[in-house]
DNA sequence: TGTAAAAAATGATCATTATCAATATTTTAG
DNA sequence: CTAAAATATTGATAATGATCATTTTTTACA
């Protein structure tokens, strides 16, 4: 269970922020932050913002996680990205000036602040660092998904699970991977009943484990070589 | 047949300049590109930069259409995206400082300048309109990849064929479409054989034209209808 | 805590697309 | 201009993965 009422979340001593692209910010700027940031509670399945709409700022998980997707024309979900705690979310359509292309939604219940595109623009003019780490941060996830167009294109359904499964235990730490298998389905880029037979095979292998919905790899070595990378 | 000797070109006149990122360079900027760029003619199937070096700079493309790819596993090619003449290539590794995620290479003959990034780093921090500008680029791409990914998730071969087709109807301009049919592959994510039975599928539908290797959309709106969009 | 709704799992079937093999056409280089 | 190499095309077959129908399990909440 997480603090409901999240509002003493502060900038000054936030361990997330001292890992992500806002560890550059110091001294006023920080307070400046500190006083203008916004901090809520999400239950789960709650939107963040959705594709179409136009962005006012960035949110940055304090806990939970989000998923980031796209609706097809059929309206089925892709899953492009899931964010963690520490993440920034939303920035790109900022850049743009042009709607949000994506949705983001919290697959559990999140602590999330929300830092106002006027607060958060002008911090780009005057320091370096911080436009560098997005810099860096845009180019770094530019190649991911040139990664993940990659593996969809060439990689079997069975190969793309187990490199997602190895992604989430990445995002999950050392808990389990808690996910519904639709999500999951949708983040692999399958059918919801191709996925629950492959974990049934992962399962039947000793690869993972599976506690009610719960998934834990078991053998990620193995795991790294079925998917084959 | 393309100028050889392309030294000629200069960076103050360049109506390419004029339209891409680098317009918002201006007077001496400008003088110091024209003096540090240097420009070469490529034949067709040239490297620009492979995948896992590093890169020294970026390159401008002044004439002809560059593939960006990435090797799978098996090595078969993914394309992600096909540049052609106005485009900056290879600039998204310079911010990671990390060695190129992709490789590029010509499709036909082609004149391309290079900027080194030791003369293209600092005008990012003289020049907030560059700045902005890759910015605005690196997010609208994230989109795009975004698109791309959904698209290979969801939609059937001959479906993203058909957007295919499209995007290289534009990327083509008025001339046909012309380009290898395993290139053709590698972008649309499918096996050669499959791709050249969908284009004949095309051909006697009436959507495309085919004169020896070379395609042209005859009936776009169709196209479209056929892609699902 | 019981019940309805949602999610997960299983089974059967079908369609799409990959793969392998062979041939035809086009391009390249001497 | 011609032979060799590369590319494009066609055919046959197999496998992967989607879809639809149904049952079981889990979750939400009155």
């Amino acid at each position: 269970m997480l603090e409901k009422d999240p509002r003493n979340i502060s900038c000054s001593t936030c361990l997330r922020r001292k890992e992500n692209l806002l560890s550059g910010i110091m001294g006023e700027e920080v307070e400046h932050l500190e006083d203008h940031k916004t901090c809520n509670y999400y239950k789960k399945n709650q939107y963040l913002f959705v594709e179409g709409s136009f962005p006012r700022g960035v949110f940055c998980i304090n806990e939970g996680k989000v998923k980031i997707f796209k609706r097809g024309d059929g309206g089925k979900e892709q899953i492009i990205q899931i964010a963690k705690g520490g993440d920034l979310v939303g920035f790109r359509a900022m850049f743009t000036e042009d709607a949000y292309k994506v949705s983001a939604e919290t697959l559990e219940e999140c602590n999330i602040c929300f830092i106002r595109k006027e607060d958060f623009l002008p911090m780009l003019d005057t320091n370096p660092m911080l436009r560098n780490g997005i810099l860096k941060e845009l180019s770094r996830e530019l190649a991911d998904r040139a990664d993940f167009i990659t593996n969809m294109a060439q990689k079997s359904v069975r190969q793309r699970l187990a490199f997602s499964l190895l992604l989430l235990m990445e995002i999950y730490k050392d808990e389990p991977i808690n996910i519904s298998r639709e999500d999951m389905a949708n983040f692999v880029g399958t059918a919801t009943e191709t996925l629950i037979r492959l974990l049934k095979d992962f399962k039947e292998e000793g690869i993972i484990e599976i506690n009610i919905r719960k998934i834990s790899v078991l053998d990620s070595k193995k795991m790294l070589y079925v998917s084959g990378h």
